[in-house]
RNA sequence: CGGGAUGUAGCGCAGCUUGGUAGCGCGCCUGCUUUGGGAGCAGGAUGUCGCAGGUUCAAAUCCUGUCAUCCCGACCA
């Protein structure tokens, strides 16, 4: 039924179409059609119990390195973007503004703005909240022994970005911030590392997405910030993906918000800073990581669902003992040990429920028949390679969990090896140039190019500094810069990015 | 915001050139038969043809405007 196959498969990698490249666990919103509200997206539930999940993992995390959950408002007003030259250029284009607080009814019955109800000062939906946490952090902070302040936030973002793409660049997502002042220029700067470290080990452990870790070229840095860390993933259609951020942003916030502390030696010092964040675009790079012509494939760490069953039987007879074996099997495995589910539907033929999850990107599919009753077996059948494993059912529990271990790290192994197919060594640019048009990848050269090196790279070649990674940096063994022929250690990932 | 394309049923699309009562597939509802890899047959319901103007006896179809979506840029997590 090939038909079929197409109709309720949204997402193969065959697809050029990037719209394609999402399940149908998000709906594109409709609003009103003349608002001019573009790029907003709907969640439905399957999407969002992967975020859920993530947050429960992530938050963890923090918790564990000394870090506290906050809320901060959403409306930041507009003269406290002003305090920051470079922060504010770097997000002027990008904000939506609230200049009215009450609407009327007009002479022809329209519901309209009330020009009367207009703000005293515009608010700017928050596209990051550094200005308006720094602007507590005044009052929170007066000596050493207030920092470091480590505090977190779960919040929505909205930025009002000329281009959109469904989970990686919506006009409002949600993310986490993290916001820390610190006594020293040390403690900053390993506070980001920490926490680039952090989102690394997350993203590697969990995701099964392997990333290179390293720092921002000059160009790419964050507004504002001294230096910016990133991890960036590479995606199935050869594209690197910023999938994490960190910002030492020394005391550019603190100075521009006047926040001062007295030290132990009794003088006045700005504070250090960082922010870090992660966001739902995650949940794209995950699909667009570990999808399969079948659909989305889920690593069962991050799954809200990770194993699920499906009943087989033919005759009415057959039926009531093999429901009652699931049933069963419901109360067996203990809670703590992984989440399964049992797809009951009737009217639906085994078949068509196989496709139905394998679509969702389940890991584990658990099937029991009469066959199997007769046998005392089970058939358990990986998403990843599609390989059906015939188990004792005294010994399910425990296959179970094997399985779902090998899973997990078979995506990571197979996402690396892709990976590291992908990413190739370049001497010249004029090499670069021919083999990123022939093949697109990461492309690691010696760089110590400027900003505006790179700006006319990107408009020759497409492709960015992505970053400066950690693992290839080798201070000994100097190259030759592709760009500019000059000796440097600095070697950098180029690749066209979403 | 510049270039290109597209808006017709829940989803995917045809119809537009050459104006004349709104179509197909999937899904949905009912019934029977099916069910170890996307079931079959029979019957049924579902539409301001994106929106606003205009031309016309008559507009999904022609014209103008507008909004949104997708692709390619610039911007960005």
């Amino acid at each position: 039924m090939p038909d079929a196959k197409a109709d309720s498969l949204k997402i193969t990698k065959r697809d050029q179409d990037y719209s394609r490249w999402y399940l149908d666990i998000v709906d594109r919103a409709k609003l009103a059609e003349d608002s001019g509200v573009r790029g907003c997206m709907i969640i439905r539930p399957e999407g969002f119990a992967i975020w859920e999940k993530m947050q429960q993992i992530l938050d963890g995390m923090f918790k564990a390195t000394g870090h506290k959950n906050a809320y901060f408002p959403l409306f930041i007003p507009v003269s406290y973007f002003s305090k920051e030259a470079e922060h504010v250029s770097g997000f002027a284009k990008e904000c939506a503004v609230v200049t009215h607080h009450r609407l009327m009814t007009s002479e022809t019955g329209e519901i309209v703005v009330d020009p009367g109800a207009e703000l005293g000062e515009p608010l700017v939906v928050r596209p990051t909240s550094e200005t308006i946490i720094w602007s507590t952090y005044r009052n929170w902070i007066q000596s050493y022994r207030d920092l470091p302040i480590l505090i977190n936030q779960w919040a929505n973002i909205c930025r009002w970005e000329l281009r959109t793409r469904p989970f990686l660049r919506t006009t409002e997502f949600l993310w986490q911030e993290g916001h820390t002042a610190h006594a020293t220029v040390e403690e900053a700067e390993a506070e980001a590392r920490q926490i680039l470290t952090l989102y690394q080990n997350f993203v590697e452990d969990y995701l099964a997405i392997p990333v290179f870790a390293g720092r921002k070229t000059e160009s790419e840095k964050f507004p504002g910030a001294e230096h910016t860390y990133t991890i960036e993933a590479m995606t199935q259609d050869l594209r690197a993906i910023q999938v994490g951020t960190s910002h030492n942003l020394g005391t550019t916030f603190s100075k521009a918000f006047d926040v001062t502390y007295l030290s132990a030696q009794g003088t006045q010092e700005y504070p250090q800073a960082t922010s870090w964040g992660i966001t739902t675009r995650l949940i794209g790079t995950l699909i667009m990581v570990h999808s399969d012509d079948q659909g989305f494939v889920c690593p069962p760490k991050i799954a809200p669902l990770q194993v699920i069953g499906v009943p087989i039987y033919r005759k009415e007879a057959d039926k009531d003992r093999v429901l009652a074996r699931f049933q069963a099997l419901q109360d067996e495995f203990s809670p703590g040990s992984f989440s399964f589910d049992v797809d009951f539907r009737e009217g639906v033929s085994p078949g068509f429920k196989f496709n139905d999850w394998e679509l969702k990107g389940i890991p584990l599919r658990l099937e029991i028949g009469p066959r199997d009753l007769d046998n005392q077996t089970a058939v358990l059948v990986r998403r990843d390679t599609g390989e059906k494993v015939i188990v004792q059912q005294t010994d399910l529990s425990a296959q179970v969990e094997r399985l779902l271990a090998e899973i997990q790290a078979n995506l990571l192994q197979t996402a690396q090896g892709f990976q590291q197919r992908n990413t190739h060594f370049v001497e010249t640019y004029d090499e670069f140039k021919q083999r990123i048009e022939a093949q697109p990848g990461f492309y690691v050269a010696y760089f110590d190019g400027t900003s505006e090196d790179e700006a006319q790279i990107k408009s020759e070649t497409k492709a960015t500094g992505r970053c400066i990674p950690f693992e290839l940096q080798d201070p000994e063994n100097p190259g030759k810069c592709f760009y500019t022929g000059r000796m440097t250690p600095r070697k950098v990932i180029f690749a066209r990015a979403y």
